[in-house]
DNA sequence: GCGCAATGATATGTCAGACGTTTAATTGTC
DNA sequence: GACAATTAAACGTCTGACATATCATTGCGC
């Protein structure tokens, strides 16, 4: 963990990964404490504000959290799930904004990925979760709600679909891409149609899960799939239209 | 993004979050220049240390790459899916480590996952993918193969099959999955006779692929759920029998 | 006029020393 | 013995400086 070869350039990245190593691999156990910044500048054989940027990075991965006061300092942090879906949500937005994915791409994966919760979430769901998907049904189906905040409900009634499942790394490798997708799904303009037909397709889903249905929920996803595609080619066609 | 209240705490993270909001908002686009270090701490009106603190967070984020030099400086980065692996598959294995995930959950997780690809690999998958899933099946047959060689071509095998599926947002999300569950794979002991039947099932896996198979290809793969966490619950019912 | 080397400018990377602030443990007093 | 004041440890920040890398410019020779 105390080594560091003579190059003199980018020590404090260098710095980072040997204690994220020993973080990893168990050498460091969660709330341990670092030594003190000063210490570890004499370890390392660099000075403190090298040793500083090399915590900010690891504090920047949820790694560590420092404490000030006689007894702070720097410890390994226990890493919560909260805290990874919050980067793991940033992260997954970025890729979908700087890489140009497709709708159609991230749509595919979206629907793929919670089709594959649906035969969990049908045998485990609880009253709590099937009471939170007909609560988002029915505030979608409200007149008068913007598009965002159909969105926004949109995105509420498929976290409780995962949820539901009960296993909380689907819940983990879920909440990127649903909650990255959101602000591809703001583009869309919802109408008072296509509206009344997922909200039926939702309440659809809804029942199968009650009904400990896999195979019904399952069928059901796929047609809510088909036709968030088919209304996004629709925005898509509309603006190449305008282009045109 | 020039905001900063009086709270002179937690300066860097608060810089760190106006910059990082201001690059996923889009107001700074991709390869944009920042300000350089002394241009920034002046706006923010805080020394360089503290800005170069900030800088650090986002660059372990990967948001953005620093140049030195005359033109240097830092440049908002394109966020590659590789950087995003790497960055998920820690936070997945600290995730397990960390939060004391069975490995039934994990595991089922990670089937759930892989089954959802199934029929997109059964329909798109190229040459080059059954290829590779042979030839990992291939080595994984040979005698003489450490448990930690065969965890490893397993990992590749699966890889494959995800990757087949010809969508990065899949892979991009099944990375984690798999490779963070490796070290939990590692502690299982390979008999000849297990691997005997793992390597049946994955070639049972690419002949349905091959056969663009989707329901043949689901059903082994639930075979190979099932067998892996049948393995799993011998090592787990071992262990408790050594402690009795 | 043109190519190439020396020079300068700019920006990051690092260092040294210092001060302020927070927090807990210690000490002193009633 | 309980409570208040002091002390000490550690992080957070600042100032100033030097080292290094890289590009743009300049100047020289041909």
């Amino acid at each position: 963990m105390k080594i560091d070869p003579k190059n003199p350039a980018d020590l404090s990245a260098q710095i980072a990964k040997a204690i994220r190593d020993a973080i990893i691999c168990g050498d460091l156990p969660v709330d341990e404490r670092l030594p003190s910044e000063a210490e570890l500048a004499d370890q390392f054989e660099v000075s403190r504000p090298t040793v500083r940027e090399a915590l900010k990075r690891l504090a920047a991965q949820s790694l560590i959290r420092t404490q000030r006061g006689a007894t702070g300092g720097a410890f390994v942090n226990r890493l919560k799930f909260e805290d990874a879906y919050g980067q793991q949500i940033t992260t997954s937005t970025l890729l979908l904004s700087m890489n140009a994915i497709s709708f159609a791409t991230a749509c595919e994966a979206r629907y793929a990925l919670e089709r594959a919760c649906a035969p969990l979430s049908a045998t485990r769901r609880t009253a709590d979760h099937l009471a939170t998907m007909r609560a988002e049904a029915h505030r979608q189906s409200q007149p008068g709600l913007t598009d965002e905040a159909f969105c926004a409900s949109d995105v509420a009634f498929h976290r409780a679909l995962v949820d539901a499942a009960g296993n909380p790394v689907l819940s983990y490798q879920l909440a990127g891409a649903v909650e990255a997708m959101q602000p591809l799904m703001n583009m869309i303009t919802f109408s008072a149609r296509s509206r009344e037909k997922i909200v039926a397709l939702h309440s659809s889903i809804a029942d199968a899960l009650e009904a400990q249905d896999a195979q019904a929920a399952d069928q059901h996803l796929a047609a809510l799939a088909a036709y968030t595609q088919e209304l996004a080619q629709g925005v898509i066609a509309e603006r190449q239209a305008k282009r045109g």
